[in-house]
RNA sequence: CGAGGUGUGGCGCAGUUUGGUAGCGCGCUUGAUUUGGGAUCAAGAGGCCGUGGGUUCAAGUCCCGCUACCUCGACCA
């Protein structure tokens, strides 16, 4: 057995040094680069490619459960922010604010959104007269800003992209069920597109979104065994219809204000794909959301008919609608072999003169690293095949080394070890606030969600290990009320 | 925001202890030979050493400030 053998450009170990090999990764395979500003990431083609593909199947989603696009401004007055106590609170020390503009003071500031809730809630007041004028779905691709002290690449920028989605209902079972119906969807992305295994559940007290009565979470593994939020979905009750006085009036003749929801997910998904995925020689992207499904790698192109029989492979690929390109740079096989490895592309197919005079061709499978020939004329099916294949692979394994790191703990000791070796936490949780603050100085772990003992929402995670498991609180030793997701998270 | 680390051709680094002509590897350009797991040879191009100030005859090197990035915390949907 060979060494593999060590490049000036190698990555980091993947097992010692996550957070490098995940920025290693990010920059080395030009999916992003940092931008002159603290915190902010360039989406180079590569990254961007994705987010895009995220989008377009994401966007037929929303759209095909009734929502609607639109377009909010991204300064809002100062004084908005202020009108929900709590969401103030909450965004007030991350905001960017605006305080001079054209050379001169402004008289009110304005702050460069961290999320959308009180723009759309003040254009929400003035839609809304009726019952008839609901409800309203509206969903909007932007960029937000929050000033976060630390930042990295797709986790946490000061600026980045996502999709939040704002809905008004006239009663509040109706805004509830939208709130879960988009936190289904979300799961629903993740695991068949992204091929990343979540946990949903409602968040604790601690745990929701500022302003917020109840915060819907959708939480993944990552390689590390640290959880990362990968969508949220809030159901606001009226708080932001009376702090924004968003009225209808009711068939009975009576004003009523609102039942409002809002939902996100972010550039930080993209994260979670790498970190879910990807192994010691980089990227390993699903062929749902990869930019390239199959590169093709001429091997001895200069050889007369190696680049014609390149070129009607590709265009046969391309027919069959399968992303494909062909690497026809100067470099080495070997080298072309190594860097797309590193991006990620699903499949490589190698073709040269030996492959051409006996009908053939050889494809490289990224996430298993296994060469399989197969004849040229069955390529567009096996190809096709491959790719679904593939994708529910890495389904399934990331789903079972989820599996295998997931440990009951019924004190906080067994929890704090756990979560030291890279486990999640299924424990019980007596409710109380002091306790859920205590593990987490302790532990460093917080409570990701409320497991759903009674199986009352399908969209809700239950249990992994048999709730019989957790009887007690796992930091007071009183009897739980809730049977909780522990973990680090980012 | 706290502790620690790092900023030197595009990338990765040495040089800083003991101040005295800016170096190496990769990449890049040109040409030739190569091509089935990061090719070889030859000839080239490319640097106000992160930034501002100070000490000195002289600063990449010493002193002070600032800034960016990395790691760990704190903070944070």
């Amino acid at each position: 057995m060979q060494e593999e053998k060590q490049f000036v450009n190698a990555i980091a170990d993947i097992e010692k040094n996550f957070p490098q090999w995940f920025t290693d990764v990010v920059i080395k395979t030009k999916l992003v680069d940092y931008g002159p500003v603290k915190g902010t990431m360039v989406m180079r083609p590569y990254g961007y490619a994705i987010w895009e593909r995220i989008q377009q199947h994401m966007n037929k989603m929303f759209v095909a459960t009734g929502h609607q696009n639109a377009y909010f401004p991204l300064f809002i007055p100062a004084s908005f922010l202020n009108k929900e106590k709590e969401h103030v609170e909450g965004f007030a020390p991350e905001v960017a604010v605006v305080t001079m503009a054209g050379g001169e003071k402004l008289a009110e500031p304005l702050i460069v959104r961290p999320t959308s809730e009180t723009v759309i809630g003040e254009m929400y007041a003035k839609w809304i007269q009726s019952y008839r004028d609901l409800p309203i779905l509206i969903n909007q691709w932007a960029n937000v800003v929050r000033w976060e002290k630390t930042t990295r690449p797709f986790l946490r920028t000061s600026e980045f992209l996502w999709q939040e989605g704002h809905t008004a209902h006239a009663t509040e079972e109706e805004a509830m069920q939208e709130t879960l119906q988009m936190l289904g969807i979300y799961k629903k992305f993740l695991e068949e597109y992204l091929a990343i295994p979540v946990f949903t559940g409602q968040k604790t007290e601690k745990e929701k979104f500022a302003g917020a009565v109840a915060t819907f979470g959708v939480e993944a593994m990552m390689k590390d065994g640290k959880s990362l939020q990968s969508a949220t979905s809030h159901y606001f009750g009226q708080n932001f219809a009376k702090a924004f006085d968003i009225q209808f009036l009711d068939a009975d003749g009576k004003h009523k204000h609102v039942y409002t929801s809002s939902w996100g997910s972010s550039t930080r998904m993209i994260g979670a794909l790498i970190m879910t995925h990807g192994d010691q020689r980089g990227l390993i992207l699903p062929p749902k959301v990869a930019p390239i499904q199959v590169i093709i790698v001429p091997i001895m192109q200069k050889k007369q008919g190696v680049l014609e029989a390149v070129a009607n492979l590709k265009s046969k690929l391309h027919n069959a609608g399968i992303r494909v390109e062909a690497d026809q740079t100067e470099n080495t096989p070997g080298w072309k072999f190594n860097e797309w490895e590193m991006k990620g592309v699903p499949l490589r197919i190698e073709l040269g003169p030996r492959d051409i005079a006996q009908n053939k061709v050889i494809l490289f499978r990224r996430d298993k690293l296994e060469k399989i020939e197969l004849s040229l004329d069955s390529v567009e099916e096996k190809v096709k095949e491959l790719l679904e294949n593939i994708q529910c692979a890495l389904y399934e394994s990331a789903l079972m080394r989820r599996q295998n790191r997931i440990v009951v703990a019924n004190t906080e000791k067994e929890l704090k070890d756990a979560v030291d070796n890279g486990n999640f936490v299924q424990a019980g949780w007596c409710g109380d606030r002091s306790c859920e603050e205590q593990i987490k100085s302790n532990s460093a772990a917080s409570a990701r969600v409320i497991l759903d003992e009674t199986n009352k929402n399908v969209v809700f995670s239950t249990p992994p290990h048999p709730i019989e498991a957790n009887t007690v609180c796992v930091c007071c030793g009183k009897k739980k009320k809730h049977v909780v997701l522990f973990a680090k998270a980012y």
